[in-house]
DNA sequence: TTGACGAATGATACAATGTAACATTTTTTT
DNA sequence: AAAAAAATGTTACATTGTATCATTCGTCAA
């Protein structure tokens, strides 16, 4: 799907919040969707810096980041201590939970949707030792088909 | 089991790897089976320059938890930037992989193993988009027992 | 015993990531 | 146009982590 696409919906998704999708917000997300992987706020001030021109400091991109995530607009990868364009921008907000896929090699990121049953099943063997499971976003570190293949199978 | 115990295991288990549990080491091991949760580089300086009153800078204790994790005696969790010890130091080297479940309240870490079934199932479930899990190793955003009753059940 | 070697630790500097607090600008509302 | 709210800028600093070189300690052979 086009980006520019991609930025209209979010624009609509944030207007039906009472929310807007300024400009500078609107440059952190495309410099998500566009580059399709997981990018660090200060990866996105540099690229607000060196391709759009526009200074844009890395406080501001926090919480630009911040504000984005409150609308499920982006993901936060944990493990990673980065950021995602979340994949179902534009199919509305019945969003599964989401689960990524994160290449250690080239920083990809795959969002899938896992079934609730597995879900369950997690959370199930959680409650059994007395903890209560708070957040169903698995983040997995993986290697993408093109890395698997670039470094002759799994290591 | 009594923590001395434990570091008794660890020393051989050194030992039988040709590797030595030295004083260092021993403190910084020690600060994470005491604490029974999990513990930054600098919160471990900390320890040893607070409690035991020997100093070691972070970039030490950086040295040190790598050799302890290069051992399997600690591990490292990558959503939270800490270590906790391995549960499972007292009982030889065939460790199952090793799931976290994560205190977000107290930073208290419970280490549990999950059905190879289970693992194998999202293993699968990866392999069927293309990507490869690289690492086993889940790592669970929970509440303990104690937190949950605190904060009146489940936000 | 000593000297050499390697392992372990100390020390310094810096990079990357993240937050707190307050100032300024922009937009909206009245 | 004035007031209020929202958004962004600015500065300062805290936390986490790495790179590099220096020093100390233990071991082993001559």
């Amino acid at each position: 799907m086009k980006s520019e696409t991609i930025l209209e919906q979010a624009a609509l998704h944030c207007e039906s919040r009472g929310r807007k999708l300024t400009a500078k917000r609107r440059q952190v997300l495309a410099g998500l969707v566009k580059s399709q992987k997981a990018l660090s706020a200060y990866d996105l001030a540099d690229y607000c810096r060196d391709k759009l021109g526009t200074s844009l400091l890395p406080t501001s991109v926090y919480r630009i980041l911040e504000f984005l995530e409150s609308l499920g607009l982006v993901h936060r990868l944990n493990t990673a201590n980065k950021y995602v364009a979340c994949a179902h921008v534009t199919c509305d907000g019945a969003n599964e939970i989401p689960q990524f896929l994160i290449c250690q090699s080239c920083g990809s990121v795959k969002e899938i949707g896992i079934t609730k049953s597995f879900v369950q099943g997690l959370s199930q063997a959680v409650e059994k030792v007395g903890f209560h499971l708070a957040n169903n976003q698995l983040e997995l570190e993986c290697l993408c088909a093109d890395c698997v293949v670039q470094q002759g199978g799994v290591q």
